[in-house]
DNA sequence: AACACTCATTGACAAGTATCGATGCATGCC
DNA sequence: GGCATGCATCGATACTTGTCAATGAGTGTT
């Protein structure tokens, strides 16, 4: 359902920066609706600077992190921090453990290769 | 400012799950404020389905791609095709050129590789 | 000049998101 | 028991986002 409705006959002689064809076919079919949907949320997950921040933190650190520590690094209050972490637990990104009467964030290596994945095969 | 106000003091002989230290003092300060923005702004421009579709299509048609071929692909209105496009564009992860009428939008490989570096040297 | 077509922008609206204060629920100390 | 602390949830609020119909700006055709 291309735009070949009226510019598409040119008239073989042809002098005028070529309106035959807009477009070129877009090979594959390529990603499902449902796995753009999947890589959205992980993004989604990911689109908010303080859980950038909460991401990087956890990464170079390698150990599971106190919720508290965040508070005083990000400059929120604690429900908010609450908040984001379990958007990042949601996404799959982190993972809780219940120590006493703190609870430890660490990140989920694994879930970030997925999303790295999905940049170097293409689909 | 992390929580030694009480439980903190041990006293020495020490038989329950140590509540001693909740917190691990998470190594590097790590990434600043500023660089967390610029990756959430690219995550937040692939934080939607349609927009992920978007680049996959892009990545697998080696080419410039028209707007009027995402329309039937996508199934969405016009107007919010543009309005996806717009956003990718400003995300700098595609470019726009016009041929004649149409415009056809192309993927930013580089931009690409700018976000699935953050995955890799962890900063 | 008049028309057809493609694409971007505007306006309006529904839905989602980030934030915080207040509250609730554990857990550990006294 | 009573009390303090760490964390999650709730309620309210301000803001952002996705969507489309309508309109506007270019461009090519007749």
């Amino acid at each position: 359902m291309r735009p070949r409705s009226r510019m598409a006959r040119t008239t073989a002689a042809d002098s005028t920066p070529p309106p035959a064809a807009c477009c070129t076919p877009v090979a594959a079919p390529g990603m499902g609706e449902a796995e753009a949907g999947t890589l959205a949320t992980l993004f989604k997950a990911l689109a908010d600077p303080h859980r950038v921040r909460i991401v990087n933190i956890l990464a170079n650190s390698g150990r599971p992190v106190c919720v508290c520590d965040f508070q005083p690094l990000l400059g929120l209050s604690q429900p908010t921090v609450s908040f984001h972490l379990k958007k990042l637990l949601q996404a799959g990104l982190v993972t809780r453990a219940q120590r006493g009467t703190w609870a430890h964030y660490e990140l989920d290596r694994g879930a970030l290769r997925g999303v790295a994945r999905a940049f170097e095969g293409g689909r």
